[in-house]
DNA sequence: GCCAACGTTGGC
DNA sequence: GCCAACGTTGGC
């Protein structure tokens, strides 16, 4: 199983609309960056956990945990002329861009502020794509040892 | 609003 | 294939 750190714009689609969602699920359409989409298509499994980050906001930061409950399949909004992410090269007979299927998790008993966890760049997250100089990809491995620590810093938040 | 860091596009 | 122009991302 792997694990992942999900970007959206809290003002486009925050956590709490996942929660409203139906059956607290959605799909992650509207990734137009080919590494990106490459990640959820080839690597993404039906069971991984991600990070829910929120991005482009007062306080960006981890704030819950969701699960993947679908392989990647065509995204649809492409195909739509009058969808924002519409892309006219991608057609039903050949997709240019995959989405998956997540469904919320939990939310974190603290959210894991992206200052927080730049406490730890030059040590136990040394190596995490967030805090690479220019990272701007929306979807993104994480390694299972910064997965636990991020975790253990939301334990000792809340202790 | 600013700007650095990219990714994409298109002329050559 | 090169590279300038342009658009986007996202922290600040």
């Amino acid at each position: 199983m792997k694990y992942w750190l999900l970007k959206s714009e809290p003002s486009s689609f925050s956590f709490d609309d996942l929660r409203n969602s139906e059956n607290a699920q959605t799909c992650w359409d509207g990734v137009r960056n080919y590494q990106a989409r490459n990640f959820m298509r080839d690597e993404m499994k039906k069971g991984d956990l991600a990070f829910f980050y929120h991005s482009s906001c007062v306080e960006p930061g981890i704030v819950g945990i969701v699960r993947v409950v679908s392989k990647a399949y065509p995204d649809d909004t492409a195909f739509d002329p009058s969808d924002k992410h519409y892309d006219a090269a991608s057609t039903p007979d050949d997709p240019r861009w995959h989405m998956v299927d997540v469904r919320m998790e939990r939310a974190l008993e603290t959210p894991i502020t992206l200052s927080k966890l730049k406490q730890y760049k030059d040590s136990e997250l040394k190596e995490l794509a967030l805090l690479r100089r220019g990272n701007r990809l929306s979807v993104m491995p994480i390694d299972p040892s910064h997965w636990k620590f991020i975790l253990k810093l939301e334990r000792a938040a809340n202790s």
